[in-house]
DNA sequence: AATCGGTTTCAAACCGCTTTGGATGCCTCA
DNA sequence: TGAGGCATCCAAAGCGGTTTGAAACCGATT
């Protein structure tokens, strides 16, 4: 007997295959590698091998081990993977929960199911966690120092944000979702084109006839809210419309501030005859609000939203109701995942951005000006 | 010496305080339970059961130790914490993506803005996979031989969910958000009675002289659509008032979902003078449905909806807009991960059932009947 | 027949923590 | 004085993989 064979052979060989019922098959005790190793009359170390494709290994060895692990439905041990390779193969989201409005991003939920697409392709596990925005520093520092993810999603970034810098001297690779303006140093990031399409779409209000458009627009201190105001005006500025103040609306994205900041525009002595509005959500109360003063949407008044395509608020089933930007977020979502993954395998050398196009959708809501 | 001393002295000490800026420490090398051991010349056991609070070990000790640990900022590998005790100290969440309607539960968001709550304060992870219901199954059986949770949460359960069974029969730890008719065995479960909501909400209106009453309700294979549905008909059975199939809708929990089963009731020859709604997304539809037949919410139709408490969908800012029956899907997430973790922990014996009753809220949309 | 290079396989160290099964020292009590 | 008990602490064996450095094998070349 040569020294190679038969030394695993020595063990118990307790771990068979016990048929229970027609089609199941349970093994007496948990496979791992050394018990298929074992069964395979193998080292440890190729049968490792010949599952993660390292090169030398003999095809035929190969083939031998590959139908071993599906017989005997072998999974590695994530753990012990992770241990190991020191990576943790998962990802991080960290939700920031503002303390003082107790707002979870209703775009959250998109983004990460387009993520989550691209993790679960790759063999990485997402991770969430919620916190409070009152100590977000410490819950970065401690998702690092406990090396439970190898990078992270930054969400809602906020203008001169705090988390680009902390990350990047903490060297975790990292993506964000959305920009932030005022950062000094490069990061990678996907975003949507948000000055653009808020020029588009005033300038396709003001291509309508309209000069007195009104912005009901996200908080400010958000960077998307910025940009898209500045789009916005850009769009007046080339049209030599200057911009008033008393239409413009800047609050939390709900139903109700669209209400509410659409109650306060059509109060003014001259009201706004078209309106560009942040989000779905406040569309619809923007929305009531015009209904409810007995005005008719697009006719007496031209609203275009943005549309994040959320798939709890479409746009209409097959005709959209709103004239809108429209940008998936899901869409962001993968590909903001995508470029996390690369960056940390290193695939990726130098801060990757990517900007999305919106895309202007015609809908019901918007019409020509009429004196 | 003592035998005891100076062994770990005999390697090299390469990992000492470097000081860098006024106020930062930085090692020289990663810090680890070996590291911290050697610092203070204690055998890696005594320093990890220190911290660990076990009773062996000295008090003073422990006291030199948790100084130490804070001084060079130890955070203990959570890798190696995972592969050493089997446990995997994160729990999943798999969000169901219904392939056919491509709908991320909105619920989702807050649900898990509480369970996360939970999770950090008990130091677990939380595990998201997005995974489409077509293949849930296989899911569920890779997180499980992966070993990469200690339990499930599930979510948006269905009429004889055959998650049910699958994860009990592979033991593992699980939660339901809500139940599911039909099942066999008993399961722990998380839920609001619907039933008892809907029940007394088409009493309310009942008691202000409503006798058409209509039902705008979640798809019929969602489990907590069912319920809803018989609490309606409960009521309406006890004041001997026949369920009318013509002001029964069912559908996907969207504005335009809404918008559209109230535009059919308001078409039919005799409409319904109040309606009951599943959520507050479809009572949006619903009002502006009522609005734009010119009629008044509360005046010339009672509208009484469930309201999940979702954060970006507020009843209102102090007054509520709408009657409802409301009960926070955030505070559902937060019993649900406590649920969770004492069962993973053990200290749960059997299944745990906990049911959260809805609390009726009076706001502006419901008024008496009148002819 | 000895040497050599390339292919294939293996033993053992390692990742960083937990935990078992002793040791050691000290105090107490016979 | 020695046995017994208690409080502390330690060495070493794990957890289940990956990875390094070396050895075995084989055919080809000297």
């Amino acid at each position: 007997m040569s020294p190679r064979s038969g030394v695993y052979m020595s063990l118990t060989l307790r771990c068979d295959v016990v048929s229970v019922g027609p089609n199941l098959k349970r093994f007496g005790c948990k496979m791992n590698l050394k018990e298929l190793a074992r069964k395979l009359d193998l080292s440890p170390t190729t049968v490792s091998r010949a599952l993660n494709g390292y090169p030398e290994v003999n095809e035929a060895t190969r083939e031998r081990v590959a139908a071993a692990a599906r017989r005997y439905n072998y999974q590695p041990n994530t753990r012990a993977i992770r241990l190991a390779t020191g990576r943790a193969m998962a990802v991080g989201h960290v939700i920031p929960l503002t303390t003082r409005h107790e707002i979870v991003n209703p775009v959250f939920a998109d983004f990460i199911a387009g993520a989550g697409e691209t993790y679960s392709r790759n063999g990485y596990d997402m991770l969430l966690s919620v916190v409070p925005d009152d100590n977000e520093e410490r819950a970065y520092r401690e998702l690092k120092s406990r090396g439970t993810v190898d990078g992270v999603i930054v969400h809602a970034p906020r203008m001169d944000d705090p988390r680009i810098p902390l990350l990047t001297e903490m060297r975790v690779p990292f993506v964000v979702h959305g920009r932030a303006t005022g950062a000094a140093l490069p990061y990678s990031w996907v975003d949507v084109n948000n000055r653009r399409a808020f020029k588009r779409a005033t300038e396709f209000l003001i291509d309508l006839g309209h000069r007195r458009i009104g912005l009901v627009n996200g908080l400010e201190f958000m960077d998307f809210a910025i940009r898209r105001r500045s789009g916005y005006e850009d769009a007046l500025g080339a049209a030599d419309i200057a911009v008033d103040p008393s239409i413009l609306a800047s609050d939390e994205m709900t139903e109700t501030a669209g209400f509410r900041a659409m109650q306060t525009m059509l109060a003014l002595p001259v009201p706004p005859s078209a309106i560009v509005v942040s989000s779905m959500l406040m569309a619809l109360g923007v929305r009531r609000a015009i209904e409810q003063n007995g005005l008719k949407l697009g006719r007496d008044i031209s609203v275009i939203t943005h549309d994040d395509e959320l798939s709890y608020l479409r746009n209409g089933d097959d005709v959209p109701i709103f004239t809108a930007t429209r940008s998936s977020v899901r869409e962001a979502g993968r590909q903001a995942a995508d470029m996390l993954l690369s960056i940390i395998s290193g695939k990726a050398a130098g801060p990757i951005e990517r900007l999305l196009e919106a895309e202007l959708i015609i809908g019901q809501s918007t019409g020509p000006f009429k004196g």
